[in-house]
DNA sequence: GTCTATAGGCTGATAGAC
DNA sequence: GTCTATCAGCCTATAGAC
């Protein structure tokens, strides 16, 4: 069989494998699985195009290895996470760090592989990308749950928060080219934030934003401005 | 020419060139560009594939097309909203009611084209969505500012609200049919929120994560549940 | 304006030598 | 395991009849 190995890794075969899921991960997700093809990701990996079918079966087998991969190193950080102490504020904190390092510097364009997937959800998406969505809504239920039986958030549903939280976070890392290249053209108004920065603004919103006391309408007079 | 009309529109030609546009939107939201063919955008609109070479000078140009009357129609709204009266609170609220009729009644599948094109930025991106966003961006700001100026809002960043609260919403809708399709599998957890429901969350988080006034870290009793 | 027929390019996949 | 050569299929676009 091609794709388990039957060799010890220490060969040239585990370097085109590697270097087939790095550059078809590129591609992907900057094209999605149509508009990528074998031929540029091939190249890309410096290796020739025949391999793609010898290692994974096809270009469908190369992008199912990628998904897996990205997806189960993803879930092991959650379930790292899940296991950890805290309270409910720091654990959702967390969860934002774990996200952003992932989207960052583990595992880049991960939110827009995720995302392509949700958007275009074939047969596979229930059976690949489902228990993986699943486990992370998981995580931030018990969390949300926790916080609302401590007194410590309002009473939301965890379901919209973490749509809301996970989806916001999602579209800034896919969409952080985007910006980018807005900015080369002078076309997109402002500042181009970094994801840390982000990171630490969506933090203050959700635990401002889930906290158990609501302010009052009128405030009374300037104070405690946010640094 | 063939993209501008010489003719009445009282024809037959109206009615191809809109159910192109359909169909295509449909196609185009679903699979990508890339993903999408024109035989099967032609099959479904119920006319012969050459009329969209005819009507739009080739795929592109549907696309183009497509994005072009999709966009021009948010800016619409959004430029009716932001010369709207009202409190900060109330355009905020008013602009996430918009995003959410547009996503699910007028321009169906527009957050995902939104996505798609904001995800793999090409030349067209910038002169074509580019400004649409700045102007989205820009009422946001306008409407924040506003309501840090007066002191109804904490000091946050406009352009992080903005891609916090509009990413989240572009998410949710752009993966409405996802979830839908992970339920008939079984394996999402949870029930399946309406885009009301995920608004209304919305709204809340927003107003209460923005609010001035910041919750004390203890909560002294159970009070106040939100409904 | 609409349709049929067809051209021409590119894509993913395979057979077989090394 | 890697590479070259080659194939069949699909896709977009166009020419030309109506």
């Amino acid at each position: 069989m091609p794709t388990t190995r039957t060799h010890p890794a220490t060969q040239r075969s585990e370097h085109t494998r590697e270097a087939l899921l790095r550059a078809g991960t590129l591609r992907f997700v900057e094209h999605g699985f149509e508009g990528a093809s074998v031929e540029q990701i091939a190249r890309e990996a410096g290796v020739n195009k025949a391999l793609i079918n010898y290692h994974f079966g096809g270009k469908r087998g190369l992008y199912v290895a990628i998904l897996d991969t990205t997806f189960g190193e993803i879930r092991e950080g959650l379930r790292a996470l899940a296991q950890s102490g805290g309270t409910p504020e720091q654990l959702l904190g967390r969860m934002l760090d774990l996200f952003r390092v992932m989207a960052e510097e583990r595992r880049p364009g991960f939110p827009a592989l995720m995302l392509r997937e949700a958007m275009a959800p074939g047969e596979r998406f229930g059976r690949l990308i489902g228990p993986h969505l699943a486990a992370m809504v998981n995580v931030v239920r018990l969390i949300v749950e926790r916080g609302i039986r401590e007194k410590r958030f309002r009473k939301v549903d965890p379901l919209l928060t973490h749509l809301a939280m996970i989806g916001g976070m999602a579209f800034f890392f896919a969409t952080q080219k985007g910006r980018e290249h807005l900015a080369v053209q002078g076309a997109f108004p402002g500042r181009f934030p970094t994801g840390e920065e982000f990171v630490e603004y969506m933090k203050g919103l959700m635990l401002n934003g889930l906290a158990v006391e609501r302010p009052p309408r009128r405030p009374r007079s300037e104070r405690s401005r946010a640094k």
